[in-house]
DNA sequence: TGATATATATCGTAGTACGATATATATATG
DNA sequence: CATATATATATCGTACTACGATATATATCA
C-alpha cells in the first residue's frame, strides 16, 4: 500500500548517490596518494612506511608479530614476510626471534626507522590538517544519502 | 623528572601520535580491502570498479575524457588507456570518439556495466553504515591531536 | 611419542602502473 | 596556408609486489 517514489522516507534510498560515493573515493586516493609521494621523498616505500606506522602505532595489547602485523595491513602473512625482508635489508626493521613462542618474530623500529617515521608523520599529520576537513565532509554526505531509516527528520 | 609528557596545550603536539594515526589508516585499509573483495564477487577488478564509479558520480561541469578520469583516479593518464582497454574488453564501459575535439575520447558505461556499479554502491553504501563511523572517529581521533593551535578559538 | 596445528619463510607467477615513446588532432604563428 | 608546437590518447617493455602453493620449524594435544 505505498508507491516507490524516488526517495523521500523509504527505508534505504533505493538509488545510490554515485556522486557523493565517488567523491568520497577521490578524497581517499587524493590523501593516498598524497601519502605515497611524501613516503618516496623521505626515501622510503610507502608499503614500507605503513608497516613502520602500523608497527608503532600497535595498540599495546598486540605483540608486534609478522601475522599481527600483516593482520593491521590487510595483506596476507607471505607478504608480510617479504615486506620485512625489504624492511631490515633497508635498516627500518630489526627482526627479534624472542618470546616463549619460538615461531613468532618480533619486529623492532630501528633508529634510522624511527627518524623516517617521525618525520612523514609530521608530515602526514599537516596534511590531514586540510585533507582531514574535506574528507570528513565527504564521509558525511555519503552517510546522509545512505541512511536507512529515518523519517521526522529536523535537519 | 622530565616535562615532555604527554600532550596538553601546545601549539601543535611535538610528538605525532602513531597510534590514532596507524588507526586510520587501518580503518582506511579495511575499508578498501572490503571494497576490492566485493569487487571481485561482483566479477569485475576493483581498479575497474572504481572507474565505473568514478565515470558515473563525476561532477557534471566535467566531461569523461580519459584524462579527467585519470586525474580523479590517481593515476596517468597511459594507466587510464589501459584500463579502459580492459573495461572496454569485458564490456563495461564504450569509447565515443565524439566531441568537438577529435583528440579526446569519451567514456560510456554500458547497460553491463551500469549494472555491477549499482549492486556494488548498494553493497558500499551498506557497509559504510558501519564502516562510515568508524572512519569519522578514527579521522577525528587523528584531528584532534593535530590542532595546530587552539586558543581563543571558535570551536 | 606421534599427530596435528600454527608461525614464518621460500619461490614462481600474474597483474598492473609506470616511463618512454609514438600517433593523431588542435592551435598558434609567420 | 604551411609549419611548429601543444595536447590527448595509445603502445610497448619493465619493474615491482601481493599472491597461492608449498616448505620448515616449533607448539600443542592425544
Amino acid at each position: 500500500m505505498s508507491r516507490d517514489d524516488i526517495n523521500s522516507s523509504k527505508k534505504a534510498t533505493p538509488q545510490p548517490d554515485y556522486q557523493s560515493l565517488a567523491e568520497l573515493r577521490y578524497q581517499i586516493r587524493r590523501f593516498l596518494h598524497f601519502s605515497e609521494q611524501a613516503a618516496r621523498q623521505a626515501r622510503i616505500e610507502p608499503n614500507q612506511h605503513q608497516f613502520l606506522l602500523a608497527l608503532k602505532g600497535l595498540p599495546e595489547n598486540m605483540r608486534p608479530t609478522i601475522g599481527i602485523l600483516a593482520g593491521r595491513l590487510q595483506i596476507r602473512p607471505n607478504s608480510a614476510v617479504e615486506l620485512v625482508n625489504r624492511l631490515s635489508k633497508a635498516g627500518f626493521v630489526k627482526r627479534r626471534r624472542d618470546s616463549d613462542d619460538g615461531r613468532e618474530v618480533l619486529l623492532v623500529l630501528t633508529a634510522k626507522g624511527e627518524a623516517v617515521l617521525h618525520e612523514l608523520s609530521l608530515h602526514h599529520r599537516a596534511e590531514l590538517q586540510t585533507a582531514g576537513p574535506v574528507l570528513m565532509a565527504a564521509l558525511q554526505a555519503v552517510l546522509k544519502q545512505a541512511r536507512p531509516k529515518l523519517n521526522s527528520g529536523k535537519t
